[in-house]
DNA sequence: AGGGTTAAGTTTACGCTGTTAGGTTACCGC
DNA sequence: GCGGTAACCTAACAGCGTAAACTTAACCCT
């Protein structure tokens, strides 16, 4: 990371192959979405800070929202990557699930404007650079969350969901309904704490601590002992 | 401008007193604003329905920003009248706690525009408008939820929550804690589908009555029987 | 009635924005 | 040396938020 110059200016204008100018658009890109937001972005200086020309960034990517995918696709390899450090199995069955779920908290919490370009952020033709379908018409644009990658880290939950509830460790139920709780309580912890920085919240840990025994204590067949 | 062919139609515009024109945009400015996102809808176009010049808007409004906060309060007074349609006292103490939460889920799912630029649009100037604190530097920018009307609408579900951990309904614990785990679920939940509305969501109600469920669950003390 | 004040709205302009079309330059294989 | 092409450029379009200065219409006060 700590590359020999700290920021390419426009007065030295290098050719480089096409895959190196790409990764370094990307790179510049995602440090000014991160810094201002994607909207306040823009790529006029994403190409000074790289030295060309605003329109040669369209030789690399289709458009800004182009830019963005690229990004959320980077987000979700980490935290695809991240997910994948929580152990097969645990002694206690339910400690994976919870591993997993503070795995994703803190992944988020950790890179916070990252974590709001791709589940706030919303894209216009989201549909026709990812391939994805487009909602229907009269609902909201899609968020890159609801991409390839995000879908492969939610299998990941569910999974582990169906797979602890067929073991009868979590009360029986609908378990894709649960997987969809279970991420929604955790999004809604990310993104609350980041979009209300501002606001009076419990300390972090504790928050984070509720939250997950209170999910827990909801889903699990047999209660735990609980923390007082 | 004797001849001028095109003063003619600017003659015929209209002068309103200062509070109906201000009504008037800020209608027509949440049209916008809800049907094309606070970014993309534009001063120019909001100006041309009312029939007046860009800049007039700014004799009634700071800026843009100043919009947004605008229509915010508006949200929220419609918020807080929803909820305070749920009846003080239920049969079953946490049927209270039930309603509330699934009103404002509710309400938030019925205006998903609305709730998305409320809780997710990051702001800029929004100590300046509001008067409220800045987040330190390096913090996220607020968003228009954060503001002193949306602290009420959480008082109100804080208030609940304390009241029925005094009388043992739910189990002991920090209040404050459970109080913002209940709104990260709730915000949760409405926010994914908001943001998300491609994804292979459970059914609404399911996920709905799940969520509350697995809540409820989660932070009672005596466990409610289970519906199958 | 005439002058002053003010509210409501206009014109003009500045420096931005994403993006397209078409031209230019540097290098690589022959 | 010479095409071909990959990498990059210039010029331009239509639109953006907003500040400054100006006009117009309505009212109040003498």
């Amino acid at each position: 990371m700590g590359g020999g110059e700290r920021q390419e200016i426009a007065a030295r204008r290098t050719r480089l192959p096409a895959a190196e100018r790409r990764e370094q658009i990307l790179r510049i890109a995602r440090e000014l979405f991160i810094a201002e937001g994607f909207e306040r972005a823009s790529m006029r200086r994403i190409a000074e800070r790289a030295g060309i020309t605003p329109t040669a960034i369209y030789d690399h990517f289709a458009d800004k929202e182009a830019l963005m995918a690229a990004i959320g696709e980077e987000f979700f390899d980490g935290l695809i990557e991240a997910l994948s450090t929580v152990p097969d199995a645990t002694p206690d069955p339910l400690d994976r699930l919870k591993m997993l779920l503070e795995g994703y908290v803190r992944y988020g919490l950790a890179r916070p404007r990252e974590y709001r370009l791709v589940f706030m952020t919303p894209l216009e033709g989201l549909g026709r650079i990812t391939g994805h379908r487009l909602p229907r018409d009269g609902t909201p644009p899609e968020c890159l969350g609801g991409t390839m990658k995000g879908a492969i880290s939610f299998a990941v939950l569910e999974g582990e969901i169906g797979m602890l509830m067929e073991r009868g460790v979590l009360r029986p139920g609908d378990k894709e309904a649960v997987a969809d709780v279970v991420w929604m309580m955790g999004h809604g912890l990310v993104s609350l704490l980041i979009t209300h920085p501002g606001f009076e919240w419990t300390p972090l840990d504790t928050v984070i601590r509720t939250s997950i025994d209170t999910l827990l204590h909801g889903i699990v067949a047999d209660l735990p002992p609980r923390h007082p």
